[in-house]
DNA sequence: TATGAATGAGGGTTCATTCAT
DNA sequence: TATGAATGAACCCTCATTCAT
């Protein structure tokens, strides 16, 4: 055998014994999920866990340093795919509009929680508080939501497209309004699934124009 | 000593006693109210609260239950505060507009949440998913409010007044929206007092108009 | 007022406080009895006693100097009631046979037991183990019993009425057929009232026929 | 290695873990055996007996469900070979005379007692009056004896070989003798050995003699 | 790597007793 | 003397993590 086809054996082996861990550390992740978002972190046993992986107690920690840590990754995959769903504002002529943007972004989030519902259910039900980490995540997360959104909101306001209005507050309050129905659609309904567009359509609706009646003169 | 007096003797001994123990429930309520707001449910130990209202062990057993039972207590009290402030919708002619209603409800939500600060900090940081009397109790609330705004908003619809709408939606976004301003006011600004009255003009602007520039044609 | 009207009005203030004082600890007593007759000593809780007497916490140790010595003195109230049932055995001439006066003393004991039944009840369920203090008091109890039993058995054996035996064995055996009859009637019965004297003569019966030389005539 | 001698080599494992959980089971049982019965019941801590198993506090629990537990499971080994002991009357004309049934149930009794020493203490100075169950097992560990022991009363005197009697209060003296033989011998006197079968003919001289028909020469 | 028995710090609750009124 | 609020030592049990096999 050519020293590059054991290399590559070795390498093979390597990769094999790679993706087994890999496996090994989804199972974990995945059984995690459904037990956190079943019982919420403080109701979950590590004993839980590893009864739902099918794991004995020793393995778990062969994959995660502790109960905390492997919330705290599940906590960051979420996060990770929300933020990519938000891309940033464009100003630029070519650009589609900005409430055009402002939708896709709600859209976005809509879908990435329907399709993460379990991972979901968890950060609404009790990721806060949990410990300053966690807090720290979230904080974090949020206030790059937030200042996304009011960016895009003085964007607007200077180009005229929109109202004046204390982009602070009204960013807290979109977030609020789509945090909200994410909340109710996914823990208090127990994850029914539901027509994201529908959904997304009358948040922006709301969002944008407000309750009232049509103005036509205002 | 006539008997009236020797009665009115032992009420005032009576009233003073229970005076006394309510003043003392009081007390440790309000150390509880700190501890959990400084340290959230499950890191405040029954160890901190004793301490933090100077009191032996046993005494706290003396006027509640468990740690789980004062929490529960404080919950109450503050659900029923900001319940107290919401005002059924009145829709005779006498009766001030439905909008300024709804504006009167935020704003005593706003009040209620700013001069209960710490507390409110405690169920928004994490009573969700403590236990499941206090979820349900959660819940209770949120779905009084929610039906409450649902209510008002087909009757605002039915009368011309708002536009057509899906309200069971649009509830949930209204509800998020405040929430979300609570939150961020108290929970992630340290609880800095803030100009109520602006917070809630903005916050009514933004529901009852939206984001967009007035569309003089729609 | 003379002195001497003066002392006997003192003394009797004082014999009068006396008298109210022995009330009140009877009325304790009783409680005590009661509780830890239905209860057993461990399962009774000082507040159980207080509430059965209706006095205060604190009064209770005003007559007691704690809950352990309650009991002591419930133990020994009953323990004498049952010693001063036993006579010495009169072996005179002029006497009643030998095994009349064991009759005698299996009748006290009845009786004694009888209409004591709730303090019996606590002997029997569990005075034994409670502290080494109970424990003494209980051993010598029936330390002072079983020698009576055995020096009569000896006497009787020596004079030819009973029949050769290992007296100790046998003083044994017979306290404890008593006892389990007892324990029968009053603990595990529920303290119904039971025919002393049937139960009385059925007891006799089994022990001196037993013992007794072999009856030729009958 | 072949699949047989795998398999082998797997229920090797397993029954060697089984033995070692056994091992450990039994050495935390004679722990609280010593435990218990040198101090009681009320008396012992978890602590005493992890503390004379040599084990950590968890352990304790890995193998039993509570301090109450591991009693109970002493308390029905105990009972369970008394019972085993108790054969039921045979009243064929094959079998041995009753008495002589009788004889060996007494003499099975002691032998368990002596056998169980410490164990036997234990139930004998604390057992009734622990708690609900605990006394349930008691009690109908005594209602069978008893039943049995009546049952043979009633057979004996039917068949003309006992005299005619309560047979209820017999029974009841009969257990109570041989229950008084074993207190004063394993509790009272430290659990020295003692002649079993002078003991066991004594209690049996004693019960007999009572009980049969009177003898006209004997 | 996989296992699961062992660990022990940690925390909630009870209850006999004290003491200020 | 009577009260009952206050005390705090005592003790059971859980569960995240470690480690020998």
């Amino acid at each position: 055998m050519s020293q590059t086809a054991m290399e590559s054996a070795v390498d093979g082996r390597i990769t094999r014994a790679q993706a087994r861990r890999e496996n090994r550390r989804a199972l974990i992740l995945r059984a995690a999920v459904e037990t956190f978002s079943a019982r919420g972190y403080h109701r979950t046993r590590v004993a839980d866990i590893i009864k739902a992986a099918g794991i004995a107690r020793g393995t778990f920690y062969l994959y995660f340093e502790s109960k905390n840590a492997i919330f705290l990754e599940l906590l960051e995959t979420l996060l990770d795919e929300f933020v990519s769903g938000v891309d940033g504002v464009d100003i630029s002529p070519s650009a589609s509009p900005v409430y055009e943007q402002l939708l896709d972004t709600v859209r976005n989030l809509l879908i990435t929680a329907a399709s993460n519902a379990a991972l979901t259910r968890i950060v609404f039900r009790e990721a806060v508080g949990l410990d300053d980490e966690v807090d720290q995540k979230l904080s974090d997360f949020d206030d790059r939501l937030h200042e996304y959104l009011q960016q895009s909101l003085e964007n607007g306001c200077s180009m005229g497209l929109l109202r004046p209005m204390d982009t602070g507050i009204i960013a807290t309050c979109i977030l609020g309004s789509v945090r909200q129905v994410l909340y109710r659609n996914l823990v208090r309904q127990g994850g029914l699934p539901f027509d994201v567009d529908h959904v997304a359509r009358e948040i922006l609706e709301y969002n944008c124009v407000g309750l009232m009646q049509a103005r036509s003169l205002a």
